[in-house]
DNA sequence: CTGAGTGCAAACGCTTTGCAGACAG
DNA sequence: CTGTCTGCAAAGCGTTTGCACTCAG
């Protein structure tokens, strides 16, 4: 399960572009986390493999991908991280344990309310695509424990 | 109006930290902003009137002046921005427009619904301090218009 | 063939750090 | 005096970019 049940090469020449093997290799990587990543861990798991694709390759393949949406990208402690984006379009933020790094999925829904009511009181269009929140899972003390 | 309510002196000498003019002026020039900034801005401001403060003495003071719970700072855009605790030691969020650029407060009061959900339902102690939204002011078409 | 994509390497912007000298206390 | 703080300069980090070559279409 992962970006086979996306055809790929149709996307692409729709834009004009093409499907070179660092891409798919790039994607499978990524595919293969089943996560979150950093670009510096993809990349150490793609030049594992293939020494010879390079640091900015998997930058510009990353945004690629961003841009036809198979990939999407939060924020984490400065750094970028990269996952494949879910089936369902739907928006999803991160909470990213301070402690042990974990990192949890929230379905956007849960923001809903929060959206609504800055769009009442402030006039904001919050863009909560990407939004990362800090904090302490539960296993790090969060919640209902100490 | 601003750093003049609170005996800085006393509260540095409480933690054995000095007051030196750098300080003063970097600490002054933050609240002359009256609002957000960044390092950027702020040191060019201070370096303006004292061409020999450095940048890194700008970080130094902010970090260390965060740390007494003068300043606060958040995340814009990659950069950091900082800005004059409020008296209330209330947390707020920050909305940033994408557009213009400008940037809102939100009382942390807005969030606690939110903070309650991620708690009840994954057990996430979140830290929603210093969190940034990134979207649309009123002006720039968020809000109720298109 | 053609030009989108690549590897290389250097540059970028923001921030941090090591050091010796300077000054607040 | 003491040692906190400063200025300088250089490194660090993640990321971006210019270039000529390569390969997918």
């Amino acid at each position: 399960m992962s970006h086979d049940t996306f055809d790929l090469p149709a996307a692409l020449r729709a834009r004009g572009h093409r499907l070179t093997p660092q891409r798919q290799i790039i994607l499978d990587a990524l595919c293969a986390t089943g996560g979150h990543v950093t670009v510096a861990e993809l990349y150490e798991r793609v030049h594992a493999d293939f020494p010879a694709i390079d640091r900015s390759t998997v930058y510009r393949a990353l945004d690629f991908f961003g841009e036809l949406g198979l990939v999407c990208s939060a924020e984490v402690g400065g750094a970028a991280v990269y996952e494949i984006a879910p089936r369902d379009a739907s928006a999803h933020h991160h909470l990213v344990c301070a402690d042990c790094g974990a990192v949890a999925h929230v379905p956007g829904a849960a923001f809903d309310a929060l959206a609504a009511r800055l769009a009442a009181d402030y006039g904001f269009a919050a863009d909560l695509s990407g939004l990362t929140i800090s904090g302490r899972c539960r296993e790090c003390g969060g919640g209902a424990g100490a």
